[in-house]
RNA sequence: GCUCCCGUAGUCUAGUCCGGUCAAGGAUAUCGGGCCUUCGACCCGACAACGCGGGUUCGAAUCCCGCCGGGAGCACCA
């Protein structure tokens, strides 16, 4: 057996492929069977057809890299069982530190259109508050709830310590009313809460006495100051899963503590809602996301929005030639894996990189360029022409004219000082000892002949027609270099290979005759 | 500290519910080799794991108990 394979791979691939045909050609084996993400386990109680799902983004910036799992997890359950999928904006009012931003209302649904995931219906929290106003009083009725004037400060100090609010003896009319007063504006920002009944002692100290509603007048961008009174997530929830008729609520795990609340509130009101199902927090090594960062960034003109790079943001993986079915390959190898994990962008990475290699054309690009002199270049060498890509020639070649006079990276002649180095699929040079460590040149550096040999092979541009190239890195930073003239046919958009570099993808607002070229790094 | 969740190779993951088919599969990384005018892709090969300790059983990654380790939550944010 190991002779036979020694002695197969030890063929060219012309006679390989005629000696198979000798032997009746190969059998149709997938070889790389298609990776299918296994079947996911199935929803609890899930009937085709009549499967609900929602996901509820809130709207302080874009979709990113983390946010993916809540997407691709609700698509694929969604059409797993032929049901309905809503986006609901969870644009409650928010905090100082956490506010609604009207714009995002957009860019979000625009994320979601780019990953190809349709939503049947797109409703706002903010305009269900008589909803919610109406179950508050079924709750209170139910003699469920009090009105506490406790700063927060007291609240959560008694709630640690398990001491009762003395509030909390009210009656049913007494609660009535004051929720009506709160409503009707009878109280200061932070003056009153409408808090739940539970077990003081529960040996979860957040779970004591959750505040239902709480008052504030913060100006939504949506519903301006219409309302005063809003609810927390989890009362928010726990009517709108009712009322919108969810039949599955799939959310991170950081949420369970909100599974606990949202079933309180309805064994309260006798009502079996839905089951939940939860996957771990997802990270990627590299990217240190805060949607509080990026936002402040993005607003301040700091970054190039929302599709800046350092967002990590879904439009910044589109921008950087990641697509989108890596993104959702890579998001779906986890499951629903309760674990938190850790996963190096690698491994998106080399996702990406099966499924946009054999797309990207090959170009020869050279980083913080010098100028290098051929010395005895040969006059008939006048011009070459290169494949687009090594293996497949149906992406076609191109045709560069040369002289003798290049631009290579500074990094790969510093690195090959005093070394004979060749001008990949053109010449042989020899590289003096002694090199600038600044400046554009010109280096001279004497011809060593056009045969092909084994001697490092360095990337270049022609100097009488290369251009100027920017190159936007991963963490924002511009990069500054030549590419061969052929770039200049690249179409805005297109996702292409520096050779030796990485993956880059054109800008799309980039139109050929701007210069400099505009490329955004993607991955090596 | 309290509450909950999780522990399979460097990193992820399949398998755990319904114990034997798992002397543990896949991906990625790493290391060899092949191919090749890219440090890319592709091909071949190698390395490498059931956190620890008890128990139940003919048999445990799978069931039970204890321990240890990691993570998340503990807002009048979502």
């Amino acid at each position: 057996m190991a002779e036979t394979i020694a002695a197969v791979t030890g063929l060219s691939p012309e006679v390989r492929a005629s000696e198979l045909a000798n032997l009746g050609g190969a059998e149709a084996i997938a070889v790389r069977p298609t990776k299918v993400a296994g079947e996911l386990p199935a929803l609890p109680g899930a009937e085709p057809g009549k499967v609900v799902l929602r996901m509820a983004p809130f709207p302080s910036g874009a979709l990113h890299i983390g946010n993916a799992r809540m997407i691709f997890l609700n698509d694929y359950y969604r059409r797993k069982y032929d049901g309905k999928l809503l986006l609901v904006f969870d644009d409650t009012v928010g905090s100082e530190e956490k506010r609604v931003d009207a714009e995002l209302f957009g860019v979000i649904r625009a994320d979601l259109d780019r990953c190809g995931v349709p939503v049947d219906a797109v409703l706002y929290k903010s305009d269900r508050l008589p909803t919610h106003y109406a179950w508050a009083e079924r709750v209170i009725a139910l003699g469920a709830t009090y009105v506490c004037f406790c700063p927060s400060t007291i609240l959560q100090a008694n709630r640690r310590a398990g001491i009762a609010c003395p509030e909390r003896v009210q009656t049913v009319p007494e609660t009535l009313a004051l929720w009506h007063k709160m409503l009707d504006g009878g109280f200061e920002v932070g003056g009153a809460v409408l808090r739940l009944k539970t077990d003081l002692a529960d040996p979860d100290p957040a779970f004591r006495d959750r505040v239902l509603f709480r008052i504030s007048d913060l100006d939504h961008p949506r519903v301006g100051r219409k309302w005063r009174v809003w609810p927390l997530l989890e009362f928010s929830w726990a009517v709108d899963d009712i009322e919108l008729g969810v039949t599955h609520v799939l959310r991170g795990k950081d949420l369970v503590m909100e599974d606990r609340m949202q079933r309180h509130i309805w064994q309260l009101l006798g009502i079996q809602g839905p089951p939940f199902v939860h996957w771990g927090l997802l990270r990627v090594r590299e990217a240190k996301i805060s949607k509080s960062k990026s936002y402040a960034e993005v607003k301040s003109g700091e970054y190039d929005g929302w599709a800046d790079p350092r967002t990590w943001s879904l439009a910044s993986m589109v921008r950087r030639g990641i697509l989108t079915e890596s993104v959702k390959a890579f998001t779906m190898s986890f499951g629903l894996s309760l674990a938190d994990i850790e996963v190096p962008a690698e491994t998106l990475y080399a996702e990406n990189r099966t499924r946009v290699d054999g797309i990207a054309k090959r170009r020869m690009f050279a980083e913080d360029p010098v100028r290098v002199v051929v010395d005895g270049f040969p006059a008939d060498l006048r011009s070459v022409t290169l494949s687009n890509h090594p293996d497949l020639p149906a992406l076609g070649e191109r045709t560069v004219s040369v002289d003798g006079t290049f631009f290579l990276a500074r990094a790969d002649l510093l690195a090959h000082a005093g070394e004979t180095v060749r001008l990949k699929d053109l010449a042989n040079l020899e590289l003096p000892a002694l090199l600038p460590s600044t400046g554009e040149g010109p280096v001279h550096a004497p011809f060593a002949g056009r045969e092909n040999r084994r001697v490092p092979r360095l990337q270049w541009a022609e100097a009488a027609s290369a251009i100027p190239v920017d190159l936007l890195d991963v963490d924002g930073r511009h990069r500054s270099g030549v590419a061969e003239s052929a770039l200049r046919d690249s179409a805005p958009g297109e996702i292409l290979q520096f050779e030796r570099v990485g993956f880059v993808r054109i800008e799309p607002d980039w139109t050929s005759g701007m210069s400099p070229v505009r490329v955004c790094f993607g991955h090596p």
